[in-house]
DNA sequence: TCGCCGGTACATCATCAGCG
DNA sequence: CGCTGATGATGTACCGGCGA
C-alpha cells in the first residue's frame, strides 16, 4: 500500500475508534460507520480489519465486555442499567453475550469482585502502595495529541517508538514548549484484556484544537473535578495503584477518561513522580 | 500493470423476543 | 437468568472497473 494512503487510513482508523468509543452505549452498525466515514461498507469492513486484525463486530463486542467489566468494578450498576450503558436494548441479550465472552454471567461475575472492596483496602496501605492522599483539583479543558500504543502496557521498544513519533509531531510543527505537559491513558485492564489488545495512549498537551494527521489523534480532556493522586514508584506499580484507587473512588466516579501525567521524567523509579487523575463528581 | 475501491453471493454469526 | 428459533447483520472470497 502506498505511504499516502497508509497515512490516510491511520487518520481514518483514529476517528472510527474514537467514535466507537464514545457512542459504545449506541447501537453501532458497519453501515452505519462506514458512512460516518464516507466509505462503501465492503470497503470499510477490509479496511478496518487489515489495521486492527479483528473484525468491527468483535472489536466492538470486546469493547462493550471489557468496559462492562469496568463497570462491575468500580460502579454499582443492576443488570439492566449496566446492559443500556453497553448498548444492548434488553438484559437478556447483554447476559447472553457476556456469558459468551467470559464464560459466566455478569451477575456470577460481579459476586467474585470482593477482593479489592474499601472495606478490604486498608487506608494504612495507601503509603506502602506509593501514593500520597488526593487533592479534588478543578480541571479546565485541555486539548491532547496523541499517538495510540496497542501492545503490552510498558513495551519498551513500542513506547519509545510511540514517543518518539508523538515528540517528532510535535517538533515538525512547532507545537512543543516548556508549558507541554505529558499524559498517558490506559484504556484497558490487564488483568481482563489481552496483553497484546492493550491501548495506551501517549499523549501530550497543546495550545489549541489541532487537526488529526495520520497515526496522530487528538482529543479533549473534559473539565471537571478530579481526584489527583501523586504517585512515586515505578511504572510497573501503577497497575497496583490504579487498583487501590478505583475501589477506593467507587461510587463516585464520572463517566470521563482517567489519566496520568507524567511530572518527571526518570529511569531511577526513586525519582519518578507520577500523578493520576480520576474523574469524580460531588458525594 | 498496480493500487485502490465498489460490488455480489453465499456462509456464518449475533441478536432479540418469547417462553420456562 | 437460561434456552431456543427466526431473522437480519456480518464475514469472506472473489470479480471487475478505474485511474495513475
Amino acid at each position: 500500500m502506498k505511504e499516502e494512503t497508509t497515512y490516510g487510513h491511520q487518520e481514518l482508523i483514529n476517528q472510527v475508534i474514537d467514535y466507537i468509543h464514545t457512542h459504545l452505549h449506541k447501537a453501532l452498525t458497519l453501515e452505519m460507520l462506514a458512512a460516518e466515514m464516507h466509505m462503501s461498507v465492503y470497503h470499510f469492513h477490509r479496511l478496518f480489519k487489515s489495521h486492527l486484525q479483528e473484525t468491527l463486530s468483535a472489536y466492538i463486542t470486546r469493547q462493550r465486555m471489557e468496559r462492562a467489566v469496568m463497570y462491575l468494578q468500580t460502579r454499582d450498576l443492576s443488570l439492566q442499567e449496566l446492559s443500556e450503558k453497553m448498548g444492548y436494548d434488553t438484559a437478556q441479550s447483554f447476559s447472553k453475550a457476556f456469558k459468551r465472552y467470559f464464560g459466566v454471567s455478569p451477575v456470577a461475575f460481579g459476586n467474585t469482585l470482593t477482593f479489592n472492596t474499601p472495606e478490604t483496602t486498608p487506608i494504612e496501605d495507601i503509603a506502602f502502595i506509593g501514593l500520597d492522599e488526593p487533592e479534588v483539583l478543578l480541571i479546565s479543558p485541555m486539548y491532547i495529541a496523541y499517538i495510540r500504543i496497542i501492545g503490552p502496557y510498558g513495551e519498551k521498544e513500542s513506547y519509545e517508538l510511540g514517543w518518539g513519533k508523538l515528540c517528532g509531531f510535535l517538533k515538525e510543527n512547532k507545537l512543543q514548549s516548556k508549558a507541554t505537559r505529558w499524559f498517558g491513558i490506559s484504556f484497558d485492564d490487564p488483568t481482563i484484556t489481552k496483553k497484546k489488545q492493550c491501548r495506551f495512549y501517549a499523549c501530550a498537551s497543546v495550545a489549541q484544537r489541532i487537526k488529526p494527521s495520520g497515526a496522530i489523534g487528538t482529543l479533549t480532556i473534559e473539565s471537571g473535578k478530579y481526584a489527583v493522586y501523586t504517585y512515586k514508584g515505578s511504572y510497573s506499580g501503577l497497575l497496583r495503584a490504579y487498583t487501590y484507587i478505583y475501589s477506593r473512588e467507587k461510587g463516585r466516579l464520572r463517566n470521563a477518561l482517567s489519566f496520568e501525567e507524567y511530572v518527571t521524567w526518570s529511569d531511577n523509579p526513586a525519582k519518578q513522580i507520577t500523578k493520576i487523575y480520576i474523574p469524580i463528581q460531588k458525594k
